[in-house]
DNA sequence: TCTCGTGTTTCTTG
DNA sequence: TCAAGAAACACGAG
């Protein structure tokens, strides 16, 4: 599930940790979310440390401790949570950091998620390289045309999923957006007539999404498509047309054969 | 039993 | 060399 506002969530939920020494580190460190990373070392340098800080830039979270830096992935399953300090973890529970007062999990059943970390106190080039954020100043109309033109033969539906360009968004975000853009999500990239509206809408499903799920995993209201595209035949929340459900550019997408025209 | 999936990486093809 | 699509990863839900 988690896109970029259910990451933010995920995050704040962790944050509760902060300031707190790890007492003891708990890892499933066979599993495919620890690859690449060495499970001793990782272990001895985060018990006893101290988680500092933490940020969180698409679909990517920094927790920043004051000995080293840990990255969370959160794939398609991922998820965060806090439990109680005499907590067992279940088969998915991959990573648990035990505190005095509470456990932080990192559980991911299918395994798409990933953790890096790095020793030290400096941030990461993963973090470093990040690209910019959709809701800030470097985000411009003429990026964002740019980038279309390039991608210009890709579906637009395929070109949101790009996280090189479009940090957090997912396949929900992706119709979102097009849907209120009324663009169909077959148009190539290069025949995207008003980048204009797109830039526009691109960074206000952004900021709902964050206002609405990233603070406290509220329902998004009827109004929006994402209550209606998960099943065959729902309605279209604009004009009440039966959505399309189709897989274009490699996943399934819904969208308004009225509303949204090439 | 079978199919599908709110993601990313790697491989293949053009 | 670059872009686009497909396959693979692993598991639960319907």
């Amino acid at each position: 599930m988690p896109e970029l506002a259910e990451v933010e969530f995920f995050r704040k939920r962790w944050n509760s940790g902060l300031g707190q020494r790890v007492v003891r580190v708990g890892i499933h460190g066979q599993t495919r979310v620890f690859r690449g990373i060495n499970e001793a070392e990782f272990a001895k340098t985060l018990g006893g440390s101290c988680p500092i800080g933490s940020a969180a830039h698409g679909k990517q979270m920094i927790f920043r401790f004051d000995r080293a830096t840990l990255g969370v992935h959160l794939g398609m399953t991922g998820e965060l949570r806090v439990e109680s300090p005499d907590f067992t973890p279940g088969q998915h529970d991959h990573l648990v950091l035990w505190q005095k007062d509470a456990a932080l999990v990192f559980s991911d059943p299918r395994q798409f998620g990933r953790l890096l970390f790095q020793k030290g106190a400096s941030d990461p080039p993963w973090w470093k390289m990040r690209p910019p954020d959709l809701l800030s100043q470097e985000f411009t109309r003429e990026e964002l045309a740019a980038f279309l033109q390039r991608r210009k033969a890709a579906p637009v539906k395929a070109v949101l999923l790009m996280q090189e360009r479009f940090p957090g968004v997912g396949n929900w975000m992706a119709d979102e957006i097009l849907w209120r853009a009324r663009l169909h999500p077959a148009t190539p990239g290069g025949r995207v007539k008003d980048v204009a509206v797109l830039w526009k809408t691109i960074r206000g499903v952004c900021r709902d999404a964050l206002r609405v799920i990233g603070t406290k995993w509220g329902d998004p209201p009827d109004t929006w498509l994402f209550n209606h595209r998960w099943r065959d035949g729902g309605p279209c929340p604009r004009c009440g047309v039966e959505l399309s459900r189709k897989e274009i550019g490699g996943r399934t997408t819904c969208w308004c054969t009225r509303c949204q025209v090439d």
